[in-house]
DNA sequence: ATTCTAAATGAAAATCATTTTCATTTAAAA
DNA sequence: TTTTAAATGAAAATGATTTTCATTTAGAAT
């Protein structure tokens, strides 16, 4: 915690008690989880918390390198922990079954990138690859 | 125009003028639309005209083949006209600059999913890849 | 051609995720 | 402590999309 607290404290950002609860929810379950879900979570430990709190903060979490979002089914975004500090390049996939995300770098998209640009004539500025799959706790549950 | 009016028939959908003048505002234009665009263009041709008819139509058209939809920038969507009756998967690349679209084959994912598969433990159901760029035109005008 | 019926439509309200506004509270610098 | 910029709650606003419901219409049946 002490390390997101100087996060925090490096981006000016005043360290409330909320603050602290939302990202100790995020490290004790190591999920992706909705705005909405945090919402519920928070509910339960303040009596006072509205759900546009929990957005500002998702959102500024997100700008100083905190969270990652990742959009999951059709117009709703996850949150998860970030656990790299250094913003390296990174994918994500995110198990249907469970909801679980998992990050991966991704070792040789460059050369796909070069066949897609000499088809498409496109000079690519981003590439965003989502997948959905089953993870392997899952798969052996099942 | 013909083979769309058979796909409406054989889906159970009555050809209306508006369908008609939808289905050719896709074929003379062949790029990507928002609905609300087209809801614009079609207010020029119809006094009355709800934006909610322009929903439920590119929707069953999606439904049946005629158009594909394809995300755009944040919670935005965009159809166009699917010119391959066959539904060979492929993805998309929008141009930052003019929006533009454009479909591609993807030759060798296959080969780049079985890495992913054996770093993440995933079984991967589905990829969606999305890429953003400068296309042809737009570079050389800049 | 006329009648009939399920589908299509317009208009307006509803939804749903997200953002903004504004008055009040609070963390932390002075 | 005092001060002040940032954080917050509540409610309204936004923006894309969907639904509802009363009316109209395409196309099948007569």
């Amino acid at each position: 915690m002490e390390k997101y607290k100087k996060i925090l404290r490096k981006n000016k950002l005043k360290i409330t008690p909320k603050r602290v609860s939302i990202i100790n929810y995020f490290l004790q379950n190591n999920k992706y989880f909705t705005p909405h879900q945090i919402w519920e979570f928070m509910k339960k430990k303040f009596k006072k918390i509205g759900l546009s709190t929990i957005y500002r903060n998702l959102e500024k979490f997100e700008k100083i390198g905190i969270l990652t979002k990742v959009e999951g089914e059709e117009n709703r975004f996850y949150y998860g922990i970030c656990k790299k500090t250094n913003k390296k390049h990174h994918h994500h996939i995110i198990c249907i079954s469970c909801h679980k995300i998992r990050d991966f770098d991704l070792c040789n998209f460059e050369q796909l990138k070069k066949q897609i640009e000499k088809i498409t004539e496109f000079n690519i500025k981003e590439h965003h690859i989502f997948l959905k799959g089953i993870c392997l706790n899952c798969e052996r549950e099942a």
